[in-house]
RNA sequence: GGCUCCGUAGCCAAGUGGCUAAGGCAGCGGAUUGCAAAUCCGCCAUCGUCGGUUCGACUCCGACCGGAGCCUCCA
């Protein structure tokens, strides 16, 4: 109700009208920000104490399409993503490899960063680390303290649930039915849920002078500093894996509104979850009550991918996939829904994949530019532009639009993208546009390539050329194909088939795909 | 046991209280081609099961069956 008029005004700035699923309300919402025209958006990030796999990328892609597509609609976007480098995981991982935590963060950072930026995740505008932040969150523990939300215990810092009335209501959970953390810190907690804000440090474990003593953070306060330090109390868009519902997300509002009384974040985004598909058994995860029967060798499960799956590094994935075919493949299945994850699936996207790049090298040699060099435009820009490109391609950009500004729909997005390539094509074939070139048909042309660059561009896609596939002498390859296809076209000529045959099917069992069309034989490899 | 969510064609995957239930892959028929490839046209689902609400449900409610996630510092 109160959204309506800040609706309005968000309008009136000119802005379009977008909705976004809230985990808080289980609904989708207006988008409504703080300062009309800005949003800010925290996202979080890796505890980097091992390579990154895939399920790391998950969240980073879709919010990266997230901000452009608000970016490009007209917001100024401050995204930022965490790097959690300090941890129990960190102190135990560098340990067992005899280096300093500090060099384990470094060396896992930079691994997640070259990760990202192969696919694509080009838009964050700040990645801060906790261990910038000890002060800050050294400063937002004594908040609490003071205000008699959390309690120091024999070096330990605890946030005291009990205090918190609201304490739950992300997950809808009651304070009585929370196990919490058992062990060796149950009896330093006043109750079982409270959870660590600062932990004291042990022998040689890394420490940081506090007032409680040498310690380290705990798990969820530095997202709670960090934010507030960057995007301040209160904020738009809080986003990451539905596994971070609980107990992290939930615990960051505990800590931050406790402080700070008012919300944290208006939105709170969860990503689902990558799923092996085809896994054998279950993996991770409470064992259910009865012991499992024997598992159908036929049933296919999927178990999500986590660090108990063991899933393969993101590099090594990395060399067998082009990470474009990853982006599809996490962008054409909407963000709220578990992806099935697995070679198979990534074939297909990569076949998905082709279906643009053949448009665009038909365009290339019709018009002569480049896909890749087209301009980006914003949504402002486009939406006068469109026109030129026609009656059915202004519906198709609509409809992505539409579907975009509905809780980011990808999925939809893209399917109107299959039907955009469709009636480019169709118009090259009516048009005969690769035997003859006439001006005005040329011209309608590029306004449709403008507006396709311009909606791929906002989900990230086909925003660089692909990497070339072959090594040092790709050059030579394409020297050798010329002369290969002059003679082959001479074969032709004089209807000598069998020769022509010849050489199309020996190349075609080298992956080699000949094309012979109006205007030449063109080639290209096959994935 | 508590809390979330899902079950749509051979496979993947959107979506809707009533109009032709998106799109992709695979398949089939056609145009085009020397034959192919690419491209275009066409075909290919009654929405897990059983009840209920409703003039009308695949869409809402309930039960059941099946699957996933969280309740353990996993994105």
């Amino acid at each position: 109700m109160s959204h309506n008029e800040a609706t309005i005004s968000e309008q009136a700035s000119g802005l379009p009208a977008i909705q976004v699923y809230n985990t808080l309300s289980r609904d989708k919402e207006s988008l409504v920000t703080v300062k009309p025209g800005e949003v800010g958006m925290y996202l979080c990030g890796p505890t980097v104490y091992k390579p990154s796999h895939i399920g790391h990328m998950v969240g980073p892609v879709i919010f990266d399409t997230v901000k452009r597509h608000l970016a490009y609609s007209g917001w100024k976007v401050t995204w930022v993503v965490n790097i959690t480098d300090v941890d129990d995981k960190l102190i135990a991982e560098s340990s067992r490899r005899g280096m300093t935590m500090a060099a384990l963060a470094e060396e896992m950072t930079a691994d997640y960063l070259e990760n990202l930026a192969a696919l694509g995740v080009t838009s964050i505008d700040e990645m801060p680390k906790a261990t910038d932040h000890i002060g800050t969150i050294i400063t937002f523990i004594e908040g609490l303290i003071a205000k008699d939300r959390a309690y120091a215990s024999d070096g330990d810092v605890y946030f005291d649930v009990q205090k918190d009335p609201d304490y739950g209501k992300l997950t809808n959970r009651s304070v009585d039915a929370m196990q919490g953390e058992g062990g060796s810190t149950a009896d330093r907690k006043r109750s079982a849920a409270d959870f660590a804000l600062w932990k004291k440090a042990k022998d040689g474990e890394p420490a940081w002078e506090s007032p409680w003593g040498p310690g380290r953070p705990g798990w969820h306060i530095e997202c709670s500093a960090m934010s507030e330090a960057i995007l301040g109390d209160h904020f738009d868009i809080h986003g990451g894996g539905l596994d971070l519902v609980f107990p992290h997300h939930e615990n960051e509002i505990a800590q931050s509104e406790s402080l700070h009384d008012c919300p944290m974040a208006t939105y709170w985004m969860h990503n689902g979850l990558m799923q092996a598909s085809g896994a054998s058994g279950k993996v991770g995860g409470r064992p259910r009550g009865e012991a499992g029967e024997a598992e159908s060798i036929e049933a296919q499960t999927a178990a999500k991918i986590s660090k108990s799956t063991g899933a393969e590094p993101f590099k090594t994935l990395l060399a067998r996939h082009e990470p474009e075919a990853i982006r599809m493949l996490l962008l054409s299945t909407h963000y709220r829904s578990p992806i099935h994850f697995g070679e198979e699936p990534l074939a297909e996207s990569a076949r998905a994949l082709e279906a643009f790049r053949r448009l665009f090298a038909r365009n290339e040699r019709v018009c002569g530019t480049s896909f890749y060099a087209l301009p980006s435009r914003t949504r402002q820009l486009g939406d006068v532009a469109v026109a030129a490109a026609g009656e059915e391609v202004t519906a198709l950009r609509s409809k992505f639009l539409t579907a975009m500004d509905d809780d980011f729909n990808t999925a939809i997005a893209i399917a109107t993208l299959f039907d955009y390539v469709r009636v480019v094509n169709k118009y090259i074939d009516q048009h005969q546009l690769e035997a003859n070139k006439p001006e005005a048909e040329l011209a309608t042309l590029a306004a449709m390539m403008d507006t396709l660059r311009e909606l791929t561009g906002v989900l990230g896609l086909f925003v660089a050329p692909p990497k070339a596939s072959g090594g040092a002498d790709e050059a030579l390859v394409g020297q050798l194909m010329e002369l290969v296809i002059e003679i082959r076209a001479n074969a032709r000529k004089s209807k000598d088939f069998a020769t022509a045959d010849l050489v199309r099917d020996r190349l075609g069992a080298m992956k080699i795909v000949l094309e012979d069309r109006a205007d030449g034989t063109g080639w290209s490899r096959k994935s």
